[in-house]
DNA sequence: TCGTTCACGC
DNA sequence: GACGTACGTGAACGAA
């Protein structure tokens, strides 16, 4: 930890404070539907294990490892295609490999790993660490190098969400205390908010305090649809294949093969219905190597036409590092040592984005003990938190937090010079955390 | 015991 | 013109 000043040195000294009550406090566990769904998950997946062992690539597998056979081994997975298939994987054999062969024994393999990993590194580790009815996942301020924070005893920051087979199955165990109804706020692109107060492009500043869609332009953009033909999908697509990679630092090469796989992973469409494979011929692109030519062009706009201005701030921000050996976190921080080009663009922008969560964390914790509130803070992913609220402090719950993480802030941080904006989520009084619903404020 | 692979989050 | 995805934790496997 390297604070550079008062303001760095106070942010983690209280925020520790504030993290170890939201730890001391807890998270109210269902403990009962957690015996209950471990119970109900082991039969799936021995079940499912077995019909695998008696299908014919199965008993191809037995013949090759007799009792040492293990469904979990990407070495025997390995062995037994190449023996039954007469496949050779080299190297991964992660879900996307997998899925790309299309084969039953294959998917197979996929959901007993989901089944499994549901099972063992979720619901038992939760279970694990519940006492009493409490889970008390630890937040760490000591050891992410972005000047992020972690959590572990379980990692309350890898809770499955996306899938909502599995997030149902997960975050059903997670509920209010009597009387109260689970809260949770989060920022809003608060990492792209945070990366334009360092390079202040003119161009991603108009779109952040417009509103603009972004990842839906894009979208257009790399499926060379018009605006009004981009789907939900294609949009997803853009964001989490394009979009967040590039800010990341990828690349066309990278970013390509991903975005044309969502094609058909995703059975991607364009709002009327019309497949993008269809659509894409039409605009002269047949096969994948028109659409990797496409895509670089695509990210060439995107980096030195849209923001040559962000452009220009990574080139300057990298030189400053080379000469220095050091950069400057805009919330009282100093990063030194040997670090790659992405890393050096990503620290900074990560790390503050984290601090305005922990400053918002910690000013509302306090804010709320002053006012005797019986609502508790019970945990923070990253750029949101989780509170367990008390039914007659729902409203004065949401004002505050709103107001401190958007507006006492910027009092705080005069470098916060664009808008920021919350999401807040609410789970009915007798509700879990997986019936969450989404309520806009601004 | 430890490095690697896999899978989950932001 | 070449280069090039950030950060975490946990479980299982398998070699040492």
């Amino acid at each position: 930890m390297n604070p550079i000043n008062r303001k760095g040195y106070r942010l983690l000294h209280e925020g520790s404070f504030a993290f170890g009550r939201a730890e001391r406090a807890g998270i109210r566990i269902d403990e009962q539907y957690c015996h209950k769904q471990l119970k109900s998950l082991e039969n799936k997946e021995r079940k499912l294990e077995k019909k695998i062992f008696n299908s014919k690539p199965g008993a191809t597998w037995r013949s090759l490892y007799g009792s040492r056979a293990k469904l979990g081994s990407p070495d025997q997975l390995k062995a037994v295609l190449k023996k039954h298939y007469g496949l050779r994987i080299e190297g991964s054999v992660d879900k996307t490999v997998l899925a790309s062969y299309n084969l039953p024994l294959l998917w197979a393999i996929l959901r007993v790993r989901k089944l499994h990993k549901t099972r063992t590194t979720y619901l038992r580790g939760i279970a694990s660490e519940t006492l009493d009815g409490y889970l008390h996942p630890f937040f760490n301020l000591h050891t992410a190098r972005t000047y992020r924070s972690s959590s572990s005893r379980p990692n309350f920051q890898n809770i499955p969400v996306r899938d909502p087979e599995v997030a149902k199955i997960v975050r059903r165990a997670f509920i209010a205390r009597n009387g109260h109804c689970l809260v949770e706020i989060d920022y809003g692109a608060v990492e792209v908010r945070v990366a334009a107060c360092y390079h202040e492009d003119p161009r991603m500043i108009r779109y952040l305090k417009t509103g603009f869609d972004m990842h839906g332009e894009m979208g257009a953009e790399c499926y060379r649809t018009k605006k009004s033909q981009v789907s939900k999908d294609m949009r997803y697509a853009a964001k989490n294949r394009f979009v967040f990679p590039e800010f990341y630092g990828s690349y066309h090469k990278q970013v390509a093969p991903d975005l044309w796989n969502a094609i058909q992973e995703l059975k991607l469409s364009l709002n009327d219905g019309t497949s993008l494979h269809t659509h894409l011929r039409k605009r002269g692109i047949k096969n994948f190597e028109d659409f990797g030519d496409h895509i670089e062009r695509v990210e060439d706009r995107f980096w030195y036409e849209k923001f040559a201005r962000y452009t220009e701030w990574k080139e300057e921000w990298l030189a400053a590092y080379r000469k220095t050996g050091y950069f400057d976190l805009k919330t009282g921080f100093r990063c030194r040592g040997w670090m790659r080009r992405n890393e050096v663009i990503n620290y900074p922008i990560q790390g503050s984005a984290f601090h305005c969560l922990l400053w918002s964390f910690t000013r509302l914790d306090e804010e709320m003990r002053k006012r005797k509130m019986r609502s508790v803070i019970v945990g923070q992913i990253h750029d949101s938190i989780l509170a367990d609220v008390h039914l007659n402090e729902l409203e004065d719950y949401i004002e505050l937090a709103t107001y401190i993480s958007t507006k006492a802030i910027r009092k705080h941080w005069e470098w916060i010079t664009l808008p920021l904006i919350v999401d807040v989520e609410i789970a009915p009084p007798d509700g879990t955390w997986y019936d969450k619903k989404e309520r806009k404020v601004v």
